[in-house]
DNA sequence: GATGAATGAGCTTTCATTCAT
DNA sequence: AATGAATGAAAGCTCATTCAT
C-alpha cells in the first residue's frame, strides 16, 4: 500500500476547504456528508480530520474567510466620508467582492440565515448583527446631519443593499453579469436616500 | 389504554405542518428530525406519519401553500395593464403577503437556494424559474415598447424586487414594520425603471 | 421484512442489560462495542439506543443495581447492633450478594478501579467512597470505645474485608464454592479486629 | 529542521513506558489512545512506534516488569522452608514489591481480570494461573503434612493473600501507609491457616 | 386515528498504524 | 532517531420510516 503524497500540507488543506465549500453550496451544510467531501476533494477521511477538527470547523474556516472579506468590502471608508462617498464606496466593495467570491457569499447567506443567537455558528451572527447595528448609527448620524433622506434603517438598507444582494444572488446562479450593472447599483443605491 | 383526544384531525394536521414549518426555519430543512417536529408539535410519532409520508411531503405541503401565495400576490395583474401599473401591483403584492406569512416566504427562499435542477424539489425550482422567466419576457417586451428602461432583465429584477426581498428578511428576523414603508419600497421600485 | 416482536418492551431492556454485562466482563468496558452488545442481546442497534443513551447510560443502569445491592447487603445493621453483630453482619450480607450478583460485583469492581474523581463515572465513584468514609467513622467509634482493636481503618478494612472480596473474585473466575466458606470468612473478619 | 535532542534513547524509552503506565491506569488499557501517551510523554507517535511495536507491546513491557517483580516477591522462598516461613515471606515480599511498585501492580490485576484464555494477554493470564496452581499444591502438602489447617485453597489464598490485596489498593489510591502495617499483615496471614 | 417500540442504513468521528522525509 | 501527515477500518450514534397494537 504505498502512499501518495502529490500535494503539500498546506494545498491539501486548501483543497479540502474548496472540495467543502463547493459542496455545502451544492447540498447545503447539513445535508452534507463528510464522504461528499472525501469524494470531492480527494483527501481521505482521516486526513480532513487531520486538518480539521470536524464539519462545523470546516464551516467556520470558510465563514471567517468570507466575514473578513465581506466586511471589508463593504464596512470598510474613512471616518470623514461624506455619506455619497461612503454609501457608494459599501454598495461598490460589497458588489466588487461578491462578484469575485460568489460561493463565499452564498454560503455566508447560507448560515446566516440559519443561526439561531444560540447555535452553532452564534459567534458569526454576533459579528453581522454588530456590523448591521454600526451601520445604522452611521445611518442615523447621516440622517439628523441632513446628509441622507430620515429613514428607518431597516427601510433604508433594504433600499440600498437589497438591489446588489438580489443582483449578487442571481449572478451566483448563473445569469450574466455586466461591468455597468454595477455603476448602475451603485448609482441606485444612492439615488434612494439622498435628500 | 385511553385514547385522549383534544384535537380533531385537521387541527392536529395543522399543528404539525406549523410546527415542522418553525423547525425547517430554525434549523433548516436537512437538519430538522422528524423528533424535533413530534417535540414541537405535541404528536407523535405514528401520528405525524399518518397526516404525512415523510418529511419531503411536510416540506412539500408547505410549499404548495407557499409558492401559490407568492405566485398569486407577486404574478397577478391583468394582462392589459400598464408596466407601472403591473410593476407597482407586483412589488405590493409580494410585500403584503410576505409580511402577512414571513415564515413561508423565507422557507421558500431556503429551498429554492438548495435545490439543484436534479435534486429533491426540482419541481419547485421548476416553477420559479418559469415565473422568472415569464417576467423576463413581461420586462423586455415593456422595453420594447418604451414603458420601461432598457435594462437586462436580472439586473432589473434586482432593482425592483431586492428592496423589497431584503425588507422582508428584515422583518422576518423581527426588524419593525411600519405601513409607509411598503409605500415607500413601491415607488422605488417603478421609479428605478421608468424610462 | 416482518417484525418480529418475542419480547415485550421491558424485556427486551432486560436482555439488553444483560447482554450488555455480559460484555463488559467479558472484554472490559471500554473493548466492549455496541457491535458486541447487539449480537449478545439479539437486539438491533436502533433498539439499543430506544432503551438507552448511550454505553455509557448501560454502565450506569448496571451500576445503579450493583452499588444499591451491594450498599444494602454490606452497610446494613441496626444503628444499635454491637461491633460484632455489625461487622458479621456487613461481611455475610457482602458475601451473600456477592456469590448471587458475582457478574454485578465483578462488573462495579472495574468501574471502581478505572474511575478517577473527574470521570464518567464520578458519581459512582462517589458514593463508594461516602461509603467507606462512613465505615471508618462507625470503626474508629468502636475503637474508642473499646470494641474492637486500634487500627488505621485501611488497616482494619482490609484484614476484614480483604479475604471476602478475594473470595469473591475466585469465585467469580469459577472456582467452586462452599457454603461453609462463608462463615468461616464472617468469623475470621471478627477475629482479626476483636479486642 | 532540527532535531531537539535532550534525552538519550534509552531514556525516552522509559519515558514512554511511565507516561503508557500512567494512562492505562487513568483510563485504562483499551481507552487509552497512542495519541494520550503521545501527550503524557511528550514523545511524538512515530517515536512511540520507533521503540515499540504498538500499544499491545506497551503493555507487554510493563506486564513483563510486573509479572517478574511480583512473582520474584511474592514466590521466592526456599523449598526446604517451614509452611509458617514461607507464607510469612511470601506476603511480606508481596507487600514490600506492592508498596514500592503500587502502580505496576494495580495494572496487572487490571490485565488478569480483563484477560479471557483466548485473548491478547493469554500468555500472562497463563503464567498467573500456574503460579495460582503451584500454590495450591504447594499448601495441600503442607495441609497433608498438618503444617497448616485444611482448607480449600481458594479460601486459604483469600484469607491468607486478600488483605495483603486489599490493602495495596487503598494504597495505590492514596490511603497512608505504616510501616507496622506489613507485619500486622503477615501475622494475620499466617494466624488464620496455622493448625 | 393514535401510539411508540423496533429497524438498519448511513452518518460523524476516532485511532492504531505506516512511511516519506 | 525522530517527525507528523496520511490512511482507512471500525467505532458510537442518529434518524426516517414501519407496523403491531
Amino acid at each position: 500500500m504505498t502512499v501518495t503524497r502529490t500535494t503539500s500540507g498546506a494545498r491539501r488543506r486548501e483543497a479540502i476547504l474548496e472540495a467543502a465549500l463547493t459542496c455545502f453550496l451544492e447540498r447545503g451544510f447539513a445535508a452534507t456528508t463528510i464522504a461528499d467531501i472525501r469524494q470531492a476533494s480527494g483527501a481521505t477521511t482521516g486526513s480532513i480530520y487531520h486538518f480539521f477538527a470536524g464539519k462545523g470547523a470546516l464551516a467556520e474556516a470558510l465563514l471567517g474567510q468570507a466575514v473578513a472579506g465581506w466586511s471589508a468590502a463593504s464596512g470598510a471608508s474613512d471616518a470623514d466620508a461624506s455619506a455619497e462617498e461612503a454609501i457608494k464606496g459599501s454598495i461598490r466593495g460589497l458588489l466588487r467582492w461578491g462578484l469575485a467570491n460568489p460561493r463565499h457569499l452564498r454560503f455566508m447567506e447560507e448560515i446566516r440565515t440559519r443561526t439561531g443567537l444560540g447555535g452553532e455558528f452564534a459567534e458569526v451572527r454576533r459579528m453581522l448583527d454588530a456590523g448591521f447595528a454600526a451601520a445604522a448609527d452611521r445611518f442615523e448620524a447621516w440622517a439628523r446631519a441632513g446628509e441622507v433622506r430620515t429613514l428607518p434603517f431597516p427601510l433604508a438598507q433594504s433600499l440600498m443593499a437589497g438591489p446588489a444582494y438580489n443582483y449578487l444572488r442571481l449572478m451566483a446562479a448563473g445569469h450574466p453579469s455586466r461591468p455597468e450593472d454595477i455603476d448602475e447599483l451603485v448609482e441606485a443605491a444612492w439615488a434612494v436616500v439622498k435628500p
